[in-house]
DNA sequence: AATATGTGTCAGGAAACCTAACATGATATT
DNA sequence: AATATCATGTTAGGTTTCCTGACACATATT
């Protein structure tokens, strides 16, 4: 993962801003979590502690179910987005394999 | 102001979280604002909110104290930046409105 | 009509944050 | 050496925010 995708995975927000950011209640915002839409993290005391990546995902889901998509769908959709981003991981991490045995080859033969 | 650095004068983080990325105490948070170091927003409560950059200012300010700035010393430094940043932008918009101008007369006489 | 869905609301309690004040060790000034 | 200043620790009392769990309710689905 990028250094920059790893900060917006940092946990660095608090149920009040992203209830700000996202124009959402807290209850509806708990509520996703508990639906397995969102995962944040917890702080020392045990309070919620939101990503970027979070408040992104809550806008995301706020837009679908203003469309009219039921949480299910949304599930659903989340999981094939997910399905999709490991399958591009996995054939990069093919590739970047294959290259590697590539130049090992060139290496062995070529090289100098 | 760019669109990421508005994104980096968002007040967002509460003074907890503030403490675990800059490894600072509460206490010496406070006091560098009290100091004018920092200026961090305030929410519905009174509470204190933070953006990434006075995080950043706040990991300046703890680099300049361990290598044996005083409070004064860093609040000149800051007033001096804040100086240099300024007249930047000062001669950055002198330059565009020379730009223009120089535009202006081009299509007066030369377009179409 | 019965059930499921998504959200509002309330209660009681815990955690986080606030200000103000006093304490203290280290360094600077007199 | 005595005193003052600086940066931080600590404590107290009060306010705000967040927590979970429960019940209520309007709307859609069966």
């Amino acid at each position: 993962m990028s250094e920059r995708e790893l900060r917006r995975n940092l946990s660095i927000l608090t149920i009040g801003t992203v209830r700000e950011l996202t124009l959402l209640t807290d209850r509806q915002i708990r509520y996703y979590e508990q639906q397995n839409l969102i995962t944040p993290g917890r702080g020392k005391g045990g309070q919620r502690r939101f990503s970027l990546n979070d408040v992104d995902q809550l806008l995301a889901i706020r837009d679908f179910l203003d469309s009219g998509d039921s949480i299910k769908d949304i599930q659903e959709i989340f999981a094939k987005q997910h399905r999709k981003a490991q399958e591009k991981q996995d054939s990069e991490s093919a590739l970047r394999r294959s290259l590697q045995k590539e130049f090992a080859q060139i290496g062995r033969f070529g090289a100098r």
